[in-house]
DNA sequence: ATTTTTTTGTACAGATCTGTATTATTTTGT
DNA sequence: ACAAAATAATACAGATCTGTACAAAAAAAT
């Protein structure tokens, strides 16, 4: 009598093709903007196959959600690794990083976060606790980073710096254009500079 | 042959009426979030007389934002005039109105133009001319009032505070908190100092 | 007062959306 | 080779969406 849908939690091939199709069409055209007939057809799989995987379009975004986290911090922390040696490195890092994310994107679309968090206007909505999270760890990257640094005031100097990364991400978006970013990286070093004192 | 709707374009109270629940609604909720059922049904008008005075939801989606944006800029500059004296004081009010912004709303949504411009993914479409207007206008006012107050590089700073505007505004929305704006206040504070020397 | 215009209410067409039912086909396990 | 499970294909229910048709009611104009 109580009627659960039987979900399959696998990983198989073929729910790894809808997740990253999902993850692909989420991120560039919006959530509600895609519908899950989309998603199945650009995955080339049957619609009750992706309903045997997830057991509704509000579950398929969580998952994108998470996925996209993941993703986000992994490619975050390989460049960063890559790219920077101390941590004052990575303060501007993080935004050089953002640069490299639009120029690494045929169409740049900012933060999948953010998008969503915009999106879904309910601030009581469950999916903006998971955005909330994602934004104090960075904003704690961005605080450890600078004490480390022996900069004044990390604190404040991470809530700047998280303002403006947002900031210069939804510019970049609204304009099409990577110039905000640029103009984000220069703003990173007058920080700096000014935490040095 | 040629079948073109005919539009009333005279400003009459219904017309006001639809149009002001229209803007309502999309501010609070989003653009494709509210159909034009919802729309008349809280406008008490029928649905038909809607389709007399706009063309399309498209045609209502031009005139919000354009109302929008005149009303954003008049209370905007109206709050300017009266609580800042220098053009530098204005560097920091433009962030003061945001705060006064969020705590005028019972529900923070932040800028429609941001929003509408996430929203609507496909660059190439023509409110995003209408997005970009707007952002630069509001960067030449910063440029202005910083080359006025004799800082230096008065376009780098416009740049700067133009990202931390924008990343207040949608970090405050996403968190449902006030804060960053206030944590933008001291930022702007420490950016004028750096560009003061 | 009577005509003209505006607005309403209801119904509906046609599209699209989420999710399910059902049957056939393919793949997999043994 | 055969049975079991996974996937596909199609159809469809029920909701919702934009936009229109049409007749009744209300408002405005003359």
């Amino acid at each position: 009598m109580t009627g659960k849908k039987k979900i399959n939690t696998k990983n198989t091939p073929i729910r790894e093709r809808i997740l990253t199709t999902a993850l692909k069409l989420f991120y560039e055209n919006g959530i509600q903007a895609v519908g899950v007939d989309k998603i199945v057809a650009e995955a080339r799989v049957a619609k009750m196959t992706l309903y045997s995987y997830f057991a509704s379009k509000e579950d398929l975004i969580y998952e994108y959600l998470d996925v996209i986290s993941d993703k986000w911090f992994e490619d975050f922390h390989k460049f960063l690794n890559k790219n920077c040696k101390t941590d004052k490195d990575r303060l501007k890092g993080a935004f050089l990083f953002l640069k490299n994310s639009y120029e690494s994107v045929e169409q740049f679309r900012g933060s999948a976060f953010v998008n969503a968090g915009l999106e879904i206007a309910d601030p009581k909505h469950p999916v903006h606790g998971l955005i909330l999270e994602n934004q104090e760890i960075l904003r704690e990257s961005f605080e450890n980073w600078a004490y480390n640094s022996g900069l004044s005031n990390a604190r404040q100097l991470s809530y700047s710096l998280l303002n403006l990364f947002h900031g210069a991400t939804v510019a970049a978006v609204i304009e099409d254009f990577p110039e905000p970013i640029t103009h984000a990286v220069k703003t990173v070093d007058i920080l700096i500079k000014a935490h040095e004192a």
